[in-house]
DNA sequence: ACTATTTCTTAAGATATCTTAATTTTTTTG
DNA sequence: CAAAAAAATTAAGATATCTTAAGAAATAGT
């Protein structure tokens, strides 16, 4: 049994459903397209946090729970149809039975096994091995996003993985 | 009501409580002192992911959960005291009540919020920038580790984290 | 199909950060 | 307290990665 109801929206690609310095009034969980997370560093520049492509969940969590603006932004980076779940959904435990409770731990330590084998990842590998590994763990994410984001999220600038590139070609 | 008692173990200095390749049979509260988790790559060069001082927790939280060998170390910095939270202590959520559930989500949210930071620190700032943030994140630690510690939480070596102690000063 | 816009590539020079190695300072230990 | 071990500093040269800028290729819009 459903406890609410959700909306459901969607975003043109480029479109932003966070805007940095609003608060975040949802969690965004990803029907079809795909979804960014991103910091602005004081250069302008755009680090991406999380990819959302399908039945992946991205939101600012701590803006969200906490009502505190939000530091970063999420984007539509294709047409992109999302449910929303509102905070008083997720603040409303009360309401959700110990499955659902159960369930939502497990997704959190997901998401918390994968953020720190990204930190391993980007404080042990060079930007080569980091390329290699986000081929491994996301093939089909690799295939389908423009080299510029893939960069954005491996940390290293468009022009720096496409000589990576070029490199590995030649092996 | 307890669910069941834990077990304290005492640390030397220095001293290994969980090594790399083996399974990961126990949480660790620490009481007194402080561990260190970190990873070693393939140069041999050790990178902390985690420091637990008083009233933290650390663990390889993956290998806890499915039994896999863990990827990580996990060692004291100093004399350490630490209560052992045994997989089959969280594991068995369903002697756990919904409140008990419900802090122990909000830990690991906790947990996802100080890593989500690090990794947009990491992708974002620069050495300087990175050292700044963690004198004003955990100043008492600042000054409780060793520069060496520091350096490698901060993806940087010691030698130029000493420089950029000396450019700080000079300011 | 054509033009405009975005993305990708290439290359050269610049910079942050690392490596190595030697010296000094601090901490630990017998 | 002295000797040994560990940590911190310094400096010079090396390297990964960035910046800038321009041209080529691909994609999107009309």
């Amino acid at each position: 049994m459903d406890i609410q109801e959700n909306k459901f929206v969607t975003y043109d690609k480029g479109q932003i459903a966070l805007y940095k310095g609003d608060v975040c009034k949802y969690g965004f969980f990803v029907k079809k397209g795909c979804l960014k997370s991103y910091v602005i560093d004081k250069s302008g520049k755009e680090h991406i946090l999380q990819f959302a492509p399908e039945n992946w969940f991205v939101s600012d969590i701590e803006s969200l729970l906490t009502g505190n603006p939000s530091t970063t932004f999420i984007e539509a980076i294709e047409q992109t149809e999302a449910e929303l779940f509102p905070r008083s959904y997720l603040e409303k435990k009360d309401l959700m039975t110990k499955e659902e409770l159960l369930l939502q731990n497990q997704k959190l330590i997901k998401n918390i096994l994968m953020t720190n084998r990204r930190l391993a990842s980007i404080l042990s590998a060079t930007g080569e091995e980091r390329y290699l590994e986000f081929l491994n763990i996301y093939p089909s994410l690799a295939q389908r996003l423009p080299l510029k984001l893939i960069a954005s999220y491996i940390g290293v600038t468009p022009e720096y993985l496409s000589d990576i590139r070029k490199k590995l070609a030649k092996k």
